[in-house]
DNA sequence: ACGATGTGCAATCATATGGTTGCACATCGT
DNA sequence: ACGATGTGCAACCATATGATTGCACATCGT
């Protein structure tokens, strides 16, 4: 995997590494495109507080913005997400095969000659 | 989803979201179980920073470890990764049936009575 | 024109995070 | 027993992060 899209997928996994971030993440999702103002109403923090969210999101790709009049609008954008997905499915393919080498290399070796070193 | 859950889920993505830690899983997937100075060998920081993000990551419950000896093995746990996995599937087809419902909306009111306000 | 509403920007603050160093302790091989 | 190797712990440091407050600026409705 590219140094490059490693770092974008890390960005994206930062992004959604937080409480507050995956609350917003969720008001877009069933609320549709919504403002910051609006976005802070339920919220236990400020307006301010939920802007630097969403700049963080967006810096990961997850949202864009939209100036519509004085309001600005916040909306899903699902490319970054969806890689981020497709890097987890393989990160989980990857386990498993893994674990599966591991668990043949212990049951393949009942009775190895001696107390062999152990390739854990 | 329940609070508890989506705080495990956040704690998986806040760990994967820093390149050191993502290439600690790496070599943990590719080179098997480990010792945080095996892990440490060719990385650029110390056995003590990868200590460090050895336990941000059994903490998120995608590792585990088991002494050996004076050594300490470090190795993959996969059940938390699915989670995260799922959790991602969903919020993708979550945006996905949000976003189909916004371009209907827009298409399916291609003259609609009026500048009516559009429920962006 | 004017007040209400929504943003943007900057300063500030407490705590978390990522990292280092030094040293004591445990365990292995010989 | 003794040196080599692997851990654990604590102190410490610079910077990032999450959040707040105060105020200026833009835009809307009437």
């Amino acid at each position: 995997m590219s140094k490059a899209r490693e770092r974008a997928v890390a960005d994206v996994f930062f992004a959604l590494g937080d409480g507050t971030r995956l609350s917003v993440l969720q008001k877009l999702g069933s609320g549709g495109a919504q403002s910051a103002t609006a976005l802070s109403d339920g919220a236990k923090v400020t307006r301010q507080a939920i802007v630097k969210h969403l700049q963080v999101l967006e810096g990961a790709g997850l949202v864009d913005h939209q100036k519509r009049g004085r309001a600005v609008l916040y909306a899903l954008k699902p490319d970054r997400l969806d890689d981020a997905r497709v890097f987890l499915e393989e990160v989980s393919a990857s386990w498993d095969r893994a674990i599966e080498r591991l668990r043949r290399l212990v049951e393949d070796l009942p009775s190895a000659p001696g107390p062999a070193k152990r390739t854990f």
